[in-house]
DNA sequence: GCCGTTTTCGGCCCGACTGTTTTCAGTCG
């Protein structure tokens, strides 16, 4: 490869080092030596680090808890020269369909490497004639049934690979069906899901699901069976895995009530940071395992039945599941600096709701308002869209209209406190919609990018830092425009808009809907260290059924880290208007 | 390959399932 004048993205890096793994595990024979647990836990490492990479100096990536001297010297290499040596290497001995082959469900480095020793056998071509001859029993440690095994997994391939991770959007809908229809079996005691999925994560390759029961086999089997199942991969005493709707596989782990907390922190993971947890546990004369914490000499159990009780008898306290990636936050959690996670309860305002004056709002101004009552809310903005997005927007006109609306509506609800707001358009070239005098109608705006969003980074962080610096808006809604798994993200460079956004008075969004989750995670904590910065966590709600999103978004904030009192709608109603106030007194000043 | 309230060498988390073994290896999470 040709070294670039562009340097390589964190995403770049860390794909180059799983290349690495891949290639390590085929040249170590094993699918876990030390080598790439260390590599592993680098790329965690990488994975959440707020800054470029490949900005840093040997010592800086040294400094990373999990890169050392090797693994820092190998990134160097691939910023400067847009390849590591050991790979090209490797990749002499090991041609990188292979690499391919290793995907394949119940095909690891060491039938991979057989393959090529003894049959010849590099890629998936090779491999079908070799099932197809009746060859691959012929390899030691292999039967009929394995080879029958491989050849159905071919079929599979694509469901277990790493491309075609799901989602979170979608893998929660199927984890919520799926959780739904278990509850009904009334052997199920205690059901949650957990793995990457509680974790918040982005996308999700497997959906983890733990029940409590005493009749595992009932359980099982009711699971095997649950509608949409297109294949059941596996099914033991304690476990099974299937595939859902040709999509996603799911997999079930039962275990008894007593053992519900050990195992629901063993299966939300990350598998990072339950080796830290071990680790910490063995330190102390116990070890832990899915079913409890325990004394090692003994086998007592320590505690067993609820996350908190465990992480207590380490000395540590309960850390939210969003944050357990493994990535330092056990020393984090220890020193007692972790933010209290926030959750919903603390959220007094909703300031983004749309109502079906807008065009893609489904539900009315009344459904909403009671609706936003019910959920325990003092104040709400409703913000219907602007005159610039044609197909939904609300003419000069029509925002009088609702204005007077909303006037009439007041007296209905007089405990909430309704702002009269907008979701103004941002147009290319930073402007919205109306113009000033009109949009001194609103008593409060949320600004979004709607179009455009293959601008140059310049391009769309002078955009934002416009709309950002306009007295009118007080909120940027879902500043990244993406949508995951279908639209990447907006090209910008956080860090300037939200510094502008901290000087201007104007707060970032945080949107709560599973389809955006924006800001992302990883923006949050880089622009965390911004003093004066301000954070709306909004539900962008489009139906009332749609507030309950609001989950995502805490969920959201608990994993990047945002303490409570960075959230603007958790102010109570005065503090919050004085906050707004603040905005329309500093520019007209 | 990483790392240091046992440390710069010698350790490194834990268990289920499957198929091939008759006590275990490979794979997976």
């Amino acid at each position: 490869m040709k070294p670039s004048n562009m340097k390589p993205s964190n995403e770049a890096i860390v794909a180059a080092l799983r290349q690495l793994v891949a290639y390590t595990k085929l040249e170590d024979g094993q699918s876990q030596s030390f080598r790439t647990r260390a590599y592993d836990k680098a790329i965690d490492a990488i994975n959440a680090a707020p800054n470029d990479v490949a900005d840093m100096s040997l010592s800086e990536l040294k400094a990373i808890e999990g890169v050392g001297d090797s693994t820092a010297r190998k990134i160097i290499e691939f910023v400067e020269r847009g390849s590591i040596s050991k790979i090209d290497r490797l990749k002499q001995r090991f041609p990188p369909t292979m690499l391919e082959l290793m995907k394949i469900p119940g095909l690891g480095p060491k039938t991979v490497v057989a393959l090529q020793d003894h049959l010849g056998v590099v890629d998936l071509a090779g491999l079908r004639r070799a099932i197809a001859n009746e060859q691959l029993r012929t390899l030691p440690g292999l039967g009929k049934k394995s080879e029958e095994k491989i050849a159905h997994s071919i079929e599979l391939l694509g469901i277990h690979s790493d491309e075609t991770r799901t989602p979170i959007f979608d893998a929660m809908r199927i984890a919520t069906r799926v959780v739904n229809d278990l509850s009904r079996c009334d052997a199920v005691s205690q059901i949650a899901y957990a793995g990457s999925l509680r974790r918040l994560s982005e996308t999700i390759g497997d959906i983890d699901i733990l029940t409590t029961t005493d009749d595992p086999e009932t359980v099982l089997e009711t699971f095997t069976s649950l509608a949409g199942v297109t294949t059941i991969m596996g099914s033991g005493d304690t476990k099974a895995s299937i595939v859902i709707d040709d999509a996603i596989q799911v997999d079930l782990r039962v275990v008894s009530d007593a053992e519900f907390g050990a195992a629901l922190l063993y299966f939300t993971g990350s598998k990072g940071h339950n080796i830290e947890l071990r680790q910490r546990a063995l330190g102390r004369g116990l070890t832990l395992n899915e079913y409890s914490l325990s004394q090692i000499d003994d086998g007592a159990v320590v505690a067993a039945a609820t996350e908190e009780s465990i992480y207590e008898a380490l000395g540590l306290p309960w850390i939210t599941p969003e944050l357990r990636e493994g990535i330092g936050e056990l020393t984090i959690a220890e020193a007692g600096l972790l933010p209290k996670p926030v959750v919903p309860k603390m959220l007094r305002g909703d300031l983004h709701v749309h109502t079906d004056w807008s065009g893609d709002g489904r539900s009315t101004l009344d459904e909403m308002l009671q609706a936003v009552t019910d959920r325990g809310l003092e104040y709400v903005a409703i913000t219907d869209h602007g005159e610039d997005l044609a197909m939904n927007g609300l003419s000069r006109e029509r925002v009088r209209e609702q204005q007077a609306a909303i006037d009439a509506a007041r007296k209905r609800y007089p405990l909430l406190t309704v702002f009269h707001g907008a979701e103004l358009n941002i147009g290319p070239d930073g402007t919205v919609d109306y113009d000033p005098e009109f949009l001194e109608v609103f008593e409060f705006t949320v600004a979004s990018i709607h179009s455009h969003f293959d601008l140059d980074p310049d391009a769309q962080t002078a955009r934002l830092i416009a709309a950002v610096e306009n007295p009118a808006v007080n909120v940027i809604g879902h500043p990244s425009g993406r949508k995951i798994g279908a639209r990447p993200a907006i090209r910008f460079d956080v860090e300037a808009v939200a510094e502008a956004a901290a000087d201007a008075g104007t707060a970032l969004e945080i949107n709560s809907h599973l389809q955006r989750l924006d800001l992302s995670a990883t923006n949050l904590r880089t622009v965390l260290g911004i003093e004066g910065l301000m954070f709306a966590i909004s539900t962008d709600a489009h139906h009332t059924s749609e507030l309950d999103n609001i989950t995502w978004g805490t969920a959201q904030a608990r994993k990047g880290g945002v303490p409570i009192e960075r959230v603007v709608n958790s102010l109570p109603i005065r503090e919050y208007m004085a906050w707004m106030a603040q905005k329309r007194g500093r520019s007209e000043g």
